[in-house]
DNA sequence: GTCTATACAGAGATAGAC
DNA sequence: GTCTATCTCTGTATAGAC
C-alpha cells in the first residue's frame, strides 16, 4: 500500500467517524502511520486530500451498486435495495463522508466541488432506475425522474445527519419513507382504469397547489 | 442589546453563512463587536455558545410557524407552507444552522445535544399536523405520523446541504417532493370505495416488501 | 519519497487589572 | 462585566537533510 493510498484510506475513515472538524493534516497522517508533511507533498493541501478521498469513495461505492440498480424492476425492489444500501453505507460511512464534506462546502470551494461530484455520481445512478420505473408507471409525466433522484439523495443525506443525533428517530423516518414507497408501488399496481383516475386526480391536485402558491 | 444577545445573534448568523468551521471564539466576538474573552465568561465554551444560539433560533422559528401549522387542513396546504418555509428559512438560515451543528455533533456531545433539541422542536410541530391530516385520510394506520415527520425534517436538512453545492439541483428535488405530496392529496380525495382499494393495495405492497427484506 | 525541523497563524481558555 | 495580556495547543505549510 503506497503512501497516497494510506492517506486516502485514513482520510475517508476519519471523515466518517470523526467528521471534518476532527480531520487535520496531523491527525490523518497519524492514522495513516506516515509523516504529516506528506499530506502536502502528495495532495497539496488538506482540502485536496479530502476531495480525492471522497471522489474515490463515491466512485467505488457507486460501482459496487451499479449492477444491483440495473436489476431493479419495481418500486418495492428499489425500496429493498435502498434499505440495504442505507444499512451498508451507514457502516462503511460513504454517506457520512458526503454529508461532512458538504457541510464544509460553505467555506471551501474545493470541498464544494468534491461534494458536487459525489452527489452527481449517486443521483445519476438513481435517476436511471427511476426513469425506467416511472416510464412504465401511471405517474409517468407527473414527476420528474431527475428531481426525484435528487430528492432521494437529499433524504439519505438528511437521514445521515439525523442518525448522528437520534438513531431511533432516523429508523422511524426510514420506515415512513418505505410506507410512502409502498404507496408508489400501489399506484404502479393499478389497472388502466385506475391509472386514468390517478393521473387526473394528481393533475388536479397539482393545479390546486399551483393556484395557492 | 446585551453582550450575550450580541454573541448569540453573531453566532447564529455565522453558523448559517460561514458554517461551523469558520466559527471561533475570536471570529464570533469580532462580528458581535465584543471582546473574545466574553464568550467564555458568558457561555463557558464555544460549543455552549453555539448550543444556546441554535436553541434560541429553533424556539423562535418554531414559534413563528406554530399558528401557520395549526391552520393547515390538507396535504396541499401543508405543501404550500413547506415550500414557503423552505424559501424563508433558506434566507434566515435556521435549517442551515441545524445542518451545521448536526454535522459537528459527531465529535462534540454538546453540539449533539443542541442538534437533537432543535430537531425535536421541528418534528413535534410537524408531527401534530401530520397526525391530524392522516387521521382523516385513507392512509390512516398505514404510515406513522411520527416517522413521517422525522422523514420530512430529514429531507429538509438534506436539501439544505444539497443547496450548498448545487442550488438548481435542490430546486428540482423540491419540485419532485411536491409531486409526491400531490399524490398524497390525490389519495386523500378518494371516496370510500377508492379508500378501501388503496388500503388493501398498500397493505399488500407492504407485505411483499417485508417478505423480500 | 520520506523525514526532521521549524515558521507562523489561529485556536481555546485563563489570570488579573480595571 | 469588560478588557488586556498571555499561556498552550493545534493547525497549515515550507525548507532542507537524507
Amino acid at each position: 500500500m503506497t503512501t497516497p493510498d494510506k492517506l486516502l484510506a485514513a482520510a475517508a475513515e476519519m471523515l466518517a467517524t470523526e467528521g471534518l472538524t476532527g480531520l487535520s493534516a496531523r491527525s490523518v497522517a497519524a492514522r495513516a502511520g506516515v509523516n504529516q508533511a506528506l499530506v502536502f507533498y502528495h495532495f497539496g493541501s488538506v482540502a485536496e486530500l479530502v476531495e480525492a478521498a471522497l471522489r474515490r469513495s463515491a466512485d467505488l461505492a457507486v460501482a459496487t451498486y451499479r449492477n444491483r440498480f440495473d436489476d431493479v424492476t419495481s418500486f418495492t425492489e428499489l425500496l429493498t435495495l435502498g434499505r440495504e444500501l442505507h444499512a451498508t453505507e451507514r457502516d462503511r460511512g460513504n454517506v457520512a463522508q458526503m454529508a461532512q464534506v458538504m457541510s464544509g462546502a460553505l467555506r471551501d470551494a474545493t470541498l464544494a466541488r468534491a461534494g458536487r461530484y459525489a452527489l452527481t455520481q449517486w443521483t445519476r445512478q438513481i435517476e436511471v432506475v427511476l426513469g425506467r420505473l416511472l416510464a412504465g408507471s401511471p405517474l409517468r409525466g407527473l414527476v420528474e425522474p431527475a428531481g426525484l433522484a435528487r430528492a432521494v439523495a437529499a433524504s439519505f443525506l438528511g437521514l445521515e445527519l439525523y442518525e448522528g443525533v437520534d438513531p431511533e428517530g432516523a429508523t422511524s423516518a426510514m420506515a415512513a419513507l418505505e410506507s410512502l414507497g409502498n404507496l408508489l408501488e400501489m399506484v404502479d399496481g393499478l389497472g388502466p382504469v385506475g391509472t386514468r383516475a390517478v393521473r387526473g386526480q394528481v393533475r388536479k391536485a397539482a393545479r390546486t397547489a399551483a393556484k395557492r402558491a
